[in-house]
DNA sequence: TCTGGGGTCCTAGGACCC
DNA sequence: TCTGGGGTCCTAGGACCC
């Protein structure tokens, strides 16, 4: 029995969630846009991936064909190493302009079942069905949605049904592609708690040899550990975990539109730079990025986040509270670049350089500093223009003088 | 031809105030 | 001369997700 904030009780309804998960997304949607070009060959059917680009120093898997699967290639290892155990394997390029596109088509099939949904990445999303269920059982909605993406959309999810979010995210995950599985409460012991743990969600590579050292091997073993004990040992991730374990998750369903509350851009350089000054071009690129990117959200930030990459793979990152809050580039530059000049050493060779910010608030809740000067508002009035060419003609259509020779360094994206 | 990029959340220590 | 805690904010770094 649960109560509100009046003491009434009030029964609480037993909530019917599905998690669409679209199988090797990249993938399987690169492969349809390639079908619709005229291409013969359908690379979901050939040992493939989408992967970065090596002459970038991005070379690694961001999915993989089922074939390529088989041969042991895993999403994030490097195309090097996928080569070795797959030497016929073939590298795609991703388009996220078009992956975009595709999430968009998926968003709006789903919009058709329930106002309620999350888009938990661009290739997953929750429903909660509770109240739209219709006089349908779960599982069904869950079969007519499978069919008609399938059908009407030309791609395959997995759908997972569970009365939580947890369990649904779990489910989806069972065997792939194009199926549907259920894990509700009674299905736990046989269907969940057999499974390695290192396939409960959130639990990552650094805590699993912790696991392994108290000899938990299945999610069955975590769950039937001292709740209080998870506690003391890993603090709150201690207490998700066992809950994790035994189909415990009480979230919503976060269907409302969410602001950011953070946005950043970084950068693994072609070369290694060691030199503060070429640093600083490439930080001012990113922070006409950032910038950018805050004021279409029409968001200001209060903080300024500059991260660091060694090329031995250290990373360091220094960040700073603005004066005031702001989505100007001047301002932001001129943090960062500050920031850059107290975290770097002199010739360390940096591989990767990042800039992002933090303590996002809505444009129109910011209190108008004192020291908000005219000097501010024209640098404003101009960035808008700028804004207003670069919505028109494409992010690199206008570039300011100084920063020429850093965007030859970074090629730049349409954001 | 080794190892992306965009996020969110948490922790721990120090500063500072009462 | 010696010795407090609690609370909040700030910062650096880490874990995890897709």
């Amino acid at each position: 029995m649960f109560y509100n904030k009046h003491g009434d009780s009030m029964e609480k309804r037993q909530r019917q969630i599905l998690h669409i998960d679209v199988n090797n997304a990249f993938l399987s949607w690169t492969a349809m846009d390639r079908l619709a070009q005229g291409e013969k060959v359908d690379i979901r059917e050939i040992e493939a991936v989408i992967g970065g680009d090596e002459s970038k120093r991005s070379g690694i898997v961001l999915a993989k064909s089922m074939k390529a699967k088989k041969k042991g290639v895993y999403t994030g290892e490097t195309l090097y190493q996928a080569r070795l155990k797959c030497p016929n394997l073939q590298v795609f390029k991703g388009d996220y302009k078009s992956y975009r596109k595709h999430s968009n088509d998926l968003y709006m099939l789903l919009k058709q079942y329930t106002d309620k949904i999350e888009r938990f990445s661009i290739d997953e999303c929750f429903l909660d069905m509770t109240d739209y269920l219709g006089g349908d059982t779960l599982l069904n909605k869950a079969y007519e949605i499978s069919r008609r993406v399938k059908q009407e959309l030309g791609f395959t999810v997995n759908v997972g049904v569970a009365y939580n979010k947890l369990l649904a995210k779990m489910a989806s995950d069972f065997m792939k592609p194009d199926k549907v599985h259920t894990l509700f409460e009674e299905e736990i012991p046989t269907k969940m708690w057999t499974l390695p743990v290192s396939e409960l969600f959130m639990l990552g590579k650094k805590t699993l040899p912790k696991l392994y050292n108290m000899k938990i091997k299945t999610i069955g073993d975590l769950a039937k550990q001292d709740k209080m004990y998870m506690i003391k040992k890993f603090g709150k991730h201690g207490l998700m975990m066992w809950e994790y374990s035994n189909g415990i998750d009480n979230s919503e369903v976060n269907y409302l539109e969410e602001k950011p509350k953070g946005v950043g851009n970084s950068v693994t350089l072609p070369q290694d730079l060691c030199e503060k000054e070429k640093i600083e071009e490439v930080l001012l690129t990113l922070a006409e990025q950032v910038a950018y990117r805050l004021r279409r959200y029409k968001m200001y930030a209060n903080v300024v986040n500059v991260q660091l990459r060694t090329k031995d793979f250290k990373d360091f990152s220094h960040q700073r509270k603005l004066p005031n809050a702001t989505s100007n580039t001047k301002d932001i530059y001129a943090l960062a670049k500050q920031l850059l000049e107290e975290m770097y050493q002199k010739g360390t060779f940096i591989r990767l350089v990042g800039l992002r910010v933090d303590n996002l608030v809505e444009k129109d809740e910011v209190q108008l500093s004192l020291f908000h000067n005219v000097s501010d508002e024209k640098q404003e009035k101009l960035e808008e223009v700028v804004d207003k060419l670069k919505e028109k003609y494409g992010y690199s259509s206008i570039t300011r003088a100084g920063k020429l020779h850093s965007e030859e360094v970074i090629k730049l994206k349409d954001v």
